[in-house]
DNA sequence: CCAAAAGTGTTTAGCGTACACCCATGA
DNA sequence: TCATGGGTGTACGCTAAACACTTTTGG
């Protein structure tokens, strides 16, 4: 082990990247934002900015959000996800490869973020440097390949290495939507057991049987609760509304059909 | 977002910290060292370094694990884990609260690494200065509430946040072998189903019934090659050998029993 | 009345669990 | 012979999948 000097350390700057992830007209979309400065000036990258010094890392991510989104990041460790337009926000995974950024040393701790649909982004007042991408659109339909060669690849990818954190957000969104109640943080405080079905239909990209996810998502105790009022939003039987229950876990787990 | 202005970052150091778990006389095991300076001077700590200024996130964990234990880890992504002893190396999670070293401001990417039970432990050949301590000593049983109470607890406790850290990666690693092949990583590389098991075992800490774990594991396409041979080590009928097989993922997964 | 979406009931097949039972070795 | 661990067969119960069917709205 080397000697542990506090002065000899290598010089790192230490940034938070988003990957923000909501449901939108029935397509998985992605934050991002215009870069007005080289390098990569002029292509779309994942919101995201220096942690400062006294600041945890969540808090920065945290901070970073509010400021793309005016979104209010909740604690997953608390028991009621309360605001009315919260979002579920966890680390994802750091990234650091030494000439990922090429004008320095820079080591990104990138969070996940999932919200519920929003109005057009607001990115620092400026309308059109922010928009909300579609996944598909931006990784292609084989994922793992596409954000493996997407770095330098056409003009339509991601700076940095940002296809490739985006990529990892996905895969993580899409997992733990299966055994956790994860699925219900992309939809509003309220809502009803088609809304959700959407939502997992949008992330996994298949089709799921009404009836039988109906049966197993209000079958599982302290996944919903209901929330008294029903809705009709497109002409059909008015539908029942429920809030997130209490239960972050779901056992036994939602399966994903096979492609 | 701030102005992106890279000569006005703040100053981190980066550091790689490693949970490297084994399974020693049906317990579950992680390497500690023995801190020779201030802070925690005289504490046990996970095992850990500077990253260097060229080197990726990876590769510095890689380089701590063969320093501390001259263990090989070996990349998850290439299909076979073929040397002898080669350990599974993955990210776990970064820690970066701003006084989580009380000398400076220092972001420390956790790494889990996976080993087979190996001879005593070596660290820069300094003999007693490093050791596998059952994890359960070290955590308590309540593993959740000794983890955020330990920090500047008792003279057992780890140094920094390390127990918080060694925390997450239990719970990672039992959570992965549920669902992928990743208990092999904890057996050489020919063992039998007896022993597979005992490592399930001895990571969730419950029985299972060895003849229901034994039809699961043999019956899953790809999770077990037979090796060819067999073995006696403890008086009994002879057990097949087997490989670990290319199949990563387990579905459908190893129930945990409750508790 | 018809379309559309919400919700319920029923059947079937697969898998996990429990446990009885046989096999192969060392002492 | 017995103890010990390896391995197989079988019956039971639960749950997911498939789908027929009823309910409640808007047009």
């Amino acid at each position: 082990m080397p000697p542990y000097d506090p002065s000899a350390f290598p010089p790192f700057a230490v940034t938070v990247d988003l990957v923000v992830l909501t449901v939108r007209r029935h397509a998985l979309c992605t934050l991002v934002v215009r870069r007005g400065e080289s390098p990569y000036q002029g292509r779309w990258a994942l919101p995201g900015g220096f942690v400062r010094a006294e600041e945890d890392l969540g808090a920065a991510a945290a901070r970073e959000l509010v400021e793309e989104t005016g979104l209010c990041a909740y604690d997953p460790a608390s028991p009621p996800p309360v605001p009315s337009n919260g979002a579920h926000l966890e680390q994802l995974a750091t990234y650091g490869a030494p000439d990922r950024d090429p004008r320095m040393r820079v080591v990104s701790v990138a969070h996940l973020a999932l919200a519920p649909d929003l109005p057009a982004p607001r990115a620092g007042g400026d309308a059109n440097s922010a928009r909300w991408a579609p996944v598909e659109e931006i990784l292609g339909k084989d994922e793992a390949a596409v954000a493996a060669a997407a770095e330098d690849g056409g003009p339509e990818a991601l700076a940095f290495d940002h296809a490739r954190i985006l990529a990892d957000g996905v895969e993580r969104a899409r997992s733990k939507i299966e055994y956790s109640s994860l699925a219900t943080a992309f939809c509003p405080p309220e809502f009803t057991v088609g809304e959700l079905r959407r939502v997992y239909e949008a992330v996994w990209g298949v089709s799921l049987d009404p009836r039988n996810f109906h049966r197993k998502v209000t079958g599982t105790p302290g996944f919903l609760v209901p929330a008294g009022g029903t809705t009709t939003r497109q002409g059909g039987r008015p539908a029942q509304l429920f809030r997130a229950g209490g239960a972050t876990l779901l056992n036994p787990p939602m399966l994903r059909p096979e492609v």
